[in-house]
DNA sequence: CTAATATCAGGACAACTGATATAT
DNA sequence: CATATATCAGTTTTCCTGATATTA
């Protein structure tokens, strides 16, 4: 088994990734986000939240999608109140969007999410190196992103 | 940043994992996969390779899909004559999936993957310890998933 | 009769492309 | 005029649910 040969070539270590990729990206899709919210919506959340106001565009760049798809992530968010439109006051054609009060609660309430899966199997069973290791493999991950 | 503070607690390491694996999936996207093959599609052919033959159902097992999910991949791969079925003499409510000479072919002849951009920037951007840890936390990642 | 396999049919969702209006 | 932002409309891809036939 993979576990105790290790990846041996880098090519198979590419081919792992794309499946390992597909199947996480399945099984997160088994838990439910919470809110009614989808998962793509729950990461604009935690952008704004962070980086703080910015627009369409900025945010489809930032997720490596088009604005189009972008824009109507943002729009069900603004339909449900949590995100906030104002135009910009510099450059007629943008438009800032800003979390709102709502949506800083709904974060602080669901950032702990002490009943997420992937949350609950990372503290329960991986090692404290474990879990450091793992933290190092996700870096490196976005080092590829960016690339 | 992250990649000078790391990842500091665990219900972080759960948000980006989302993150991560989102924006990768996207990235992925935009390569095209080999000879009008789908991502999902060459996955399927690289079980068979590497676990012999097998049936619609265990493959669907294999990569956390439904069958009906699955059942269509496959089709495709009998219509594109990479997947040949036959019927398991023992229980007949089974079809044998096995790969034909033209996948073991189209494999040895994509398996190299020069071209492949997630193997050249492992390959190239990466060091080689770098590699090695990446390797680690995709073993985590499949940890996780089989959880 | 219950469980497992496979397949048919229809549907939801996320992201895509193309076209358009507007502002720089 | 060329570029950037945003949005409307339609499409594709991928995987889903529900229902059905068959065999164990």
């Amino acid at each position: 088994m993979s576990s105790k040969l290790g990846i041996a070539r880098t090519s198979e270590l590419a081919t792992e990734i794309r499946t390992v990729i597909g199947k996480l990206k399945r099984r997160l899709g088994e838990q439910a986000p919470p809110a009614h919210l989808s998962w793509s919506q729950v990461a604009v959340l935690g952008l704004l939240d962070s980086n703080g106001p910015t627009t369409v565009s900025a945010l489809a760049r930032a997720e490596n999608m088009r604005s189009q798809s972008m824009g109507a992530i943002v729009a069900t968010l603004q339909a449900a109140g949590l995100v906030s439109s104002a135009p910009d006051p510099v450059d007629g054609r943008q438009a800032i969007l800003s979390p709102t009060k709502k949506c800083r609660e709904w974060i602080k309430t669901n950032r702990m999410a002490r009943e997420d899966w992937l949350f609950q199997v990372i503290r329960t069973k991986l090692s404290a190196q474990e879990q450091k290791d793992l933290a190092r493999g996700v870096e490196l991950l976005k080092r590829i992103i960016d690339t």
